[in-house]
DNA sequence: GTGCAGATGCGCT
DNA sequence: GCGCATCTGCACT
């Protein structure tokens, strides 16, 4: 067993999602430890969320991760090319999930280099450090996290979400989510949560 | 810094 | 067949 307790992810999630904030993803891949602290997530509730893929509790074979136990990774396709890692919250049965939007690397960059563009960090321009896991399809192309990873509990050595919190001087951000433009009053809803800096006085 | 087009494959109607 | 919970590169301010 590694990282938070699969409790943590039970709860409501509107709770859980301000709670990633600051926490750190943690995958080992080819002997590699790859670490990145939460900075931006999305909440998805199905059961009243015209955004989420589990609306009114549509039961598919792709939402059927959200239906099952909290602290399970949902992992799927979009556009064809990119994938998008969740956290899937609440009681099993309410089909709810969480989407790591970006991370700050930690440790492993040269890996993260490596994954997403083929080449040493050192060699990287300042945009594409800056652009290495600030969008959800960044995040698991530098993190090395497909499809093969849906379904799969949250506490596992190589994968895992380790405590973490807020550091003096920042907080908490509400804004609409992105890329649900057709999801009719939902896309007013302020269920996207990121970490700031404090403003100067 | 912003804005657009195009890539791409699967889930669902 | 349509439409994405996106990213990149290139144009331009």
């Amino acid at each position: 067993m590694s990282g938070l307790d699969l409790a943590f992810y039970g709860r409501d999630t509107l709770e859980v999602a301000p709670d990633l904030l600051g926490k750190v993803l943690v995958r080992v891949v080819a002997g590699r430890r790859l670490t990145g602290r939460i900075v931006e997530v999305e909440a998805y509730k199905g059961p009243v969320d015209k955004g989420a893929h589990s609306y009114n509790y549509r039961r598919t074979p792709r939402t059927r991760t959200m239906f099952g136990p909290p602290g399970h990774a949902y992992v799927y396709l979009v556009y064809g090319m990119h994938h998008c890692l969740n956290a899937v919250t609440e009681p099993e049965g309410e089909p709810c999930a969480i989407l790591i939007r970006a991370v700050e690397p930690l440790e492993g960059r040269e890996t993260m280099a490596r994954f997403r563009y083929g080449k040493d960090w050192d060699d990287l321009t300042a945009s594409q450090r800056r652009n290495m896991t600030n969008g959800p399809g960044k995040v698991c192309q530098a993190f090395s996290i497909t499809r093969e990873w849906n379904g799969v509990p949250l506490d596992r050595e190589e994968f895992h979400i380790a405590p973490g919190g807020l550091e003096p001087g920042e907080r908490v951000l509400r804004s609409r989510r992105i890329g649900i433009d057709y999801a009719e009053e939902a896309v007013d809803f302020l269920w996207r949560f990121t970490l700031e800096e404090e403003e100067e006085a």
